[in-house]
DNA sequence: CTGAAAGCGCTTACAG
DNA sequence: CTGAAAGCGCTTACAG
């Protein structure tokens, strides 16, 4: 019973609807070349025995798969899982299938693309903000499939990226618009060995912004860790434990930007009025944090680079590489300040009495002051004048 | 070239080799039946030709797709993020590709199941979080593979769950253990189309925790949205307008129980020394926020269930359906507090005077204090004694 | 151990 | 418009 319903194959409908074989393909495939009155026997018979396609046979004999593949570093954090939502959504809406690929370490890497993983079976390929090597390029284009690219480009590959130099420049920019000169980067490992194109960039334009405003670029101000609140704590303490402190921190992402909220409300620094915080991406915890960011719409870059895979993949050879670009805006929002006139909250001679002194740890101005959830003590206030 | 490389064939091989295409498959199958010469041979050949099975071909042959299916509800939301990361891992390590599909609201899972989507292209189905109605299951069943859920349980199919009555049971026992007595529940939508079993079970489970302490279950003290920040922050608005208010909420999700956080906070009640929250599921979040809650390992019950997934698949009829639990247990943190005994900050007869009367809202024994982040003013302290 | 042959269920020129 | 036939690239009994 079960096993008549899957197993009903193109011959049984023909035979149920008087026709030959050719014909129902013809017809369910809406080639044309069928009669009208056919046609509709043939439909007949098809929904009765809930006839559907094996899309092993089809794929035989067309060479076609109808799947496009997704091969992403990360699943569960935020702008994969983001990416990955759009993406599906257009995919499914095309009827075809999405098979998903999990990369971890470049020595796994190495198996993806040169092994045949995905040869064969499938006519698409998206690869998210993966910094390929030439082999990887090379068994990618014997693939002979459309290939599109998250976050960055490759001659002869589609691909979807925002100007991450760019916007990183924005972000720290806005800082210096806003006084500071002491403005650390808490950023990604530079040594990790699947160093992402995203990381690489958003460093370059931290830099850039600097060096375009004249300010010099310290090594004492750069840390890093992974893309996570922990990645993030542990990058400002490490800032944090270096005799030049800043006035102000870029993050690589806003879960980074979040465990530097953290790290700095453990310690008693107040945020924005000790120190202010800028991260990337507008994470969903960013508005929670109000956290000032730079925007970008996740979703709606797997949306633009999934319809663009699909048409590729759908009319081979007909489509040409395109290279989108996704736009995205500063959002101000409450952990950025301008530097505070008076010198006194983070002195660049901060030197030893740093963490014991409890004087330059407040600030008498705090208005829109923020404090931690968890990890500010309360403790007695002093009175403005305390401080000059 | 590309194309050469692509598209070897098994025939190719076996003029390489000097075989008849039969022994090479015998040979890369590995069934046994050919000499070892003649192997090594053959394995050479498919090495330099780059040869790699094609995957129709050899699912048409034995009716095998060599593929699994899994099919959410959301993909972004942690909990469905962190599963899939953990399925995909145990699948691909045997060998087996991920099929991703998205189910929406329920008028499009009807197509899902009854439509064939699925049919002859998985070797077995993995269900996460969905509450299926009878049709959907004979739809499923109709597939002939093995299905498999998570969080739920059908007769037949394999399912991993924990038990979310009882945690929630748990998490509502440790309130009442702290004096709580006015205990809300913030929940999923209770009459949303697409139910889910998990935020059925967790309901049941928060009124049965009152029952059994004989406590009456209040209909003002039950909220609900979505479970996502933005849900919680508005069920709990909504249980702030009402003229009976709580001590302490219960949140079926820390998702909501963070949005919950957000919305006591911007009123200016305090947690716990004026309400005490417990959440459910211990995202990453929950500790950030210091958050007490359920906790339980949702990446472990991926590889779990897809292990199981994987063997009922590559051997079907040989492995029977299993019901796997997984544990949870009570994460105790800093947001539940044991009943302030002088009845002060949350009368029950609140009145009128609720939102407006800047006295009850401050508590003079404010140590522990949680403070939100963005949302709460600075404002004058009152003595002590003002509140006697 | 080895090979020839049939068959998996479709599509696609090719004839009618 | 319609059908018979070949072919997609494998696997699997079936003979040798």
């Amino acid at each position: 019973m079960g096993r008549g319903l899957v197993k009903t194959t193109i011959k049984e409908v023909a035979g149920m609807a008087g026709v030959s074989p050719s014909s129902v393909s013809r017809s369910l495939r809406g080639v044309g070349g069928v009669s009208t009155s056919t046609e509709e026997r043939i439909r007949e018979a098809a929904e009765q025995l809930g006839y559907s396609v094996s899309p092993a046979a089809y794929r035989l004999a067309t060479g076609r798969t109808g799947t496009l593949a997704i091969v992403m570093p990360y699943l569960t954090r935020w702008f994969f899982a983001e990416l990955l939502g759009g993406v599906e959504q257009v995919v499914r809406e095309a009827g075809l299938d999405l098979l998903l690929y999990h990369v971890g370490d470049s020595e796994m890497r190495q198996s993806y693309f040169s092994s045949g993983l995905l040869r064969k079976r499938v006519d698409g390929v998206l690869l998210v903000t993966l910094a390929l090597t030439e082999p990887e390029v090379d068994a990618l284009r014997g693939l002979d499939v459309p290939v599109c690219m998250v976050g960055s480009r490759v001659d002869g590959f589609s691909s979807i990226r925002i100007d991450d130099a760019g916007s990183a420049s924005t972000a720290v920019q806005h800082l210096i618009n806003l006084g500071h000169q002491r403005i650390a980067m808490i950023s990604g490992d530079p040594n990790e060995p699947e160093h992402f194109t995203t990381e690489l960039q958003r460093r370059a334009g931290y830099r850039a912004a600097l060096k375009a405003a004249d300010i010099p670029i310290d090594p004492l101000l750069e840390a890093h860790g992974t893309f996570t609140i922990e990645g993030g704590d542990e990058a400002t303490v490490e800032l944090l434990s270096r005799r030049s402190l800043p006035t102000a921190i870029y993050a690589e992402c806003d879960e980074m930007a979040v465990g530097a909220l953290r790290a700095l409300r453990r310690v008693g620094l107040r945020v924005p009025a000790d120190v202010s915080v800028v991260g990337f991406d507008d994470h969903p915890m960013a508005q929670y944090f109000d956290l000032t960011t730079i925007r970008q719409d996740v979703h709606d870059q797997g949306r633009q680079i999934a319809r663009h895979m699909v048409d590729a993949a759908v009319r081979p050879g007909e489509v040409t590489p395109v290279s989108l670009h996704a736009p995205t805006r500063l959002v101000m929002r409450a952990t950025t300040a301008v530097l505070a006139t008076e010198p006194r909250a983070v002195p660049a001679h901060a030197g030893s009495g740093y963490a014991g002194d409890d004087n330059w740890l407040f600030d008498p101005t705090d208005a829109g002051q923020l404090v931690s959830p968890v990890y500010t003590k309360r403790k007695e206030r002093h009175s403005s004048e305390a401080h000059n």
